[in-house]
DNA sequence: GCCGGTTTTTACTCTCGATGAAATTCTGTC
DNA sequence: GACAGAATTTCATCGAGAGTAAAAACCGGC
């Protein structure tokens, strides 16, 4: 992979310069990540995104693995933490609280840097021992989801005829996937926003007549 | 990878014995792509669940490539298939035509062994020269769901205020994604389906009131 | 039970990429 | 302006996995 300019934020931080190395280095795993998957991310690859020599890895990480760990579990912790901070400032109908979770996490998942992206589409390709920990991770951010369709659907703003569980999980598919699709010149963040608010919102109500 | 005693519908089907493990080294190769990615897909791998050694896949392709590119070709050529007989078969509203489609992409994704999985979820890995020769396919593809949506479009039966383009992208993620976490047990075929489709309709479904 | 073609195996080469180790350059401190 | 530690580099090792080559096993006629 020719060596690119370094994407978003890094470098640019605040902080020691060691540490910015460092945060360098794991903004570029996660940008090798979500493009080549796991098996395909090498640590030259990442070095040349990062603007360092490979070995100079070994100084932050002992191993690729790692790294590649850390980098996925900045990822889901920090859309974790974006989808909190909207919800805590968000009242109204729980279905609107669904809608800013929605904005949330799609803005994390298709600006934030590709961390997000990292830990969402490569978790599978992950050998099964770093997934095991990670699963937990996982679990606790779906379950701020699960108690958002729990709540719209004690309210009765939930289609009774969906079976919740599988009605959440298709929804966070229908977000998960933008990132595959989705770059600028294909509308406006807002505008795929505002497009899967409504279907996802929409497509969840209670029936409609 | 320890070999299992490979996949689905292999070494069944009809065809000379060499033509039997030609297709058992294609479904191997898209089952290992699958959960391991492009780049983790090794031909040993691939050897073991097809009950072959490794050299012999070289007999019937000419490199590790080659044989992806076909496993990912096939898978998507499947699904296009399965949606357009489904379709064919299909009279009733759009909106009808397209709960036929989500229910045929559901299903071959799901069940019919790993081969359209592999084309959907590995294509973002590829190398760029492969993935060039598989875009077209992909957006031939696509294209019938765009004409599905034109349609219901046109007939007044899809919600004006939706950039078609968008919600499209975002209907198949929902379905796409499914691959990543459905198994048998998360709930049947049959509820899947029937979840998938009230969600995608009702979320189109011009305004309800 | 022998033969030419087909299919598969065993043994071997070659390259790439993770990692280790030592040498080198920085940086701030006195 | 020399020193201690931090940060990073260059050089070297090593195993894994793609691909090759030649030998072996298999298979349907005869």
């Amino acid at each position: 992979m020719p060596a690119s300019p370094a994407p978003s934020s890094e470098g640019t931080g605040r902080g020691t310069k060691s540490a910015r190395t460092r945060r360098r280095v794991v903004d570029a795993a996660a940008h090798v990540l979500v493009r080549r998957g796991y098996a395909g991310t090498r640590l030259s690859d990442v070095a040349a995104v990062a603007q360092v020599q490979a070995p100079a890895i070994y100084y932050y990480f002992s191993s690729r693995d790692e790294l590649i760990e850390e980098a996925v579990a900045v990822g889901l912790a920090r859309a974790r933490t974006l989808v909190e901070e909207a919800l805590a400032e968000a009242d109204g109908s729980p279905l609107d609280r669904l809608r800013v979770a929605v904005a949330a996490h799609l803005s994390t998942l298709l600006t934030h840097s590709d961390h997000a992206a990292a830990a969402i589409r490569t978790v599978p390709q992950l050998p099964e021992s770093m997934r095991a920990r990670h699963r937990q991770a996982e679990r606790d951010y779906v379950e701020i989801w699960r108690g958002l369709v729990a709540e719209a659907r004690a309210a009765g703003e939930i289609d009774r005829d969906l079976d919740p569980g599988v009605a959440l999980m298709v929804v966070l598919g229908a977000l998960n996937w933008t990132a595959e699709w989705w770059d600028p010149g294909r509308g406006s963040l807002e505008g795929i926003i505002a497009t899967a608010q409504r279907l996802v919102v929409d497509g969840l109500a209670a029936d409609h007549e």
